[in-house]
DNA sequence: GAAAGTGCATGCGTATCCTGATTGTCGAGG
DNA sequence: CCTCGACAATCAGGATACGCATGCACTTTC
């Protein structure tokens, strides 16, 4: 985990530069708005902490120009002022948590490590096969990134199949776990799904094998020519 | 957003309801640990204030026990206890914010704006979807820079696609977070609030994914089909 | 008490699904 | 190598469920 540390006083920075390395992390340290600024914009950071009172740029206008410049690491700003107008300015701007000076610098450690912790929270679970990609937070499905449009039936029987890749799925698996209960088995609706979603994604996602049923693929896995 | 609030001082507890309720948010309040822990495993909340000194059953054992049971909505803990030792243990436990009484209300409603942006992985407090611009803070909608009213319900709606953007949302889904407990579910009170948003906004906002749900498409991030 | 907001019910139009028939492929056996 | 049977792919038309729009009654707000 790569921390920055903005702080223009260069005792409790450098303080907290080695708390937070005792602590296991890998700490860059910035003394003034424009430095810290270009450090954020540039390196891969997993946090940021960042004091408002900065000489030349204001801490708040920094934290302003890393959301436009949709830089999105959970920054966790401090501030002598104890004012709540001036915190809830913060987390306005673009903020994710808040401590007033003084402060306790094991608090400081627990708050960073419940922010990353946070911001790792929210991965999206993300299928691959080849050049398609199944989203299944967001039930969204793209070809070579371009976003493509699936009805509900043929989502659910791309995302079954996706789920258990490599695998051969068989049509009467797949009637199960699509339609609820009773469905009438003897009917070719598969086949015509199966031919849906080739048309939309390519022939070559979904393999048939006769006899026994679908295969879904990942080239990468595989390569084949 | 549906946020619920476990705190054992009636008064406190009905006083922060209202005040959230003003602010356009979906309440459900409880008044002990074993009611509130069964509500926050049960419901779908987008962000929960918890009280620590709760009768019966400890609030940070509730939040261990929700972490367990992988829920992972953002936890703001309510503490009039004032040692730093204690955030700590707060915040290990798995809070993702920490507020001492006695507090001021605006204060808790930034951090709880703070909270759920993040959690909905959105760095700035403006959201944007194509001409489209909606202020989490002041609660302005705009179109191409226009000022546009919406009702309560609609700026509901449309915030948590707006927090969701990309995502398809189902008719539940939006029914379970916009509206607090009991609300009748098979009603099409969520498509007579889509067709009045698309009215004001026009209709290509607002996507309909037949028999899945709804979605809000930031036309830069999905140019064509 | 007027005005605005909210939620339910109705009828309508259409995208989506399923069915059944037809056409197309594969593979084994002559 | 050709033929034939079985299985798979495709096509198109009708049925249906789904979502949209509108009107109306109830509630809330000022």
């Amino acid at each position: 985990m790569r921390i920055l540390i903005v702080e223009d006083e260069p005792t409790l920075g450098q303080q907290l530069k080695s708390s937070l390395e005792q602590n296991g992390y890998a700490v860059d340290l910035s003394t003034d708005g424009e430095d810290g600024h270009f450090l954020g914009s540039t390196e891969e950071y997993d946090a940021v902490i960042l004091d408002l009172g900065l000489p030349e740029i204001d801490g708040l206008t920094v934290l302003g120009m890393w959301r436009k410049e949709g830089r999105n690491f959970p920054v966790l700003v401090l501030t002598a002022r104890d004012s709540w107008s001036d915190k809830v300015a913060g987390l306005d701007a673009g903020a994710d948590d808040y401590l007033a000076k003084p402060f306790q610098t094991e608090e400081l450690i627990a708050r960073l490590r419940a922010l990353i912790r946070r911001a790792s929270g929210n991965a999206s679970s993300e299928l691959v096969a080849g050049n398609v990609r199944l989203d299944t937070r967001s039930g969204r499905v793209t070809l070579d990134g371009e976003p493509v449009k699936l009805t509900a039936q043929e989502y659910k029987l791309l995302s079954y199949l996706m789920h258990h890749k490599g695998k051969v799925v068989s049509r009467t698996e797949l009637i199960e776990h699509i339609y609820d209960q009773d469905f009438d088995r003897d009917s070719n609706t598969i086949e015509v799904f199966v031919t849906r979603i080739r048309k939309k994604l390519g022939a070559h996602v979904i393999t048939t094998i006769r006899g026994l049923g679908y295969s879904l693929d990942d080239p990468d896995a595989a390569p084949r020519e």
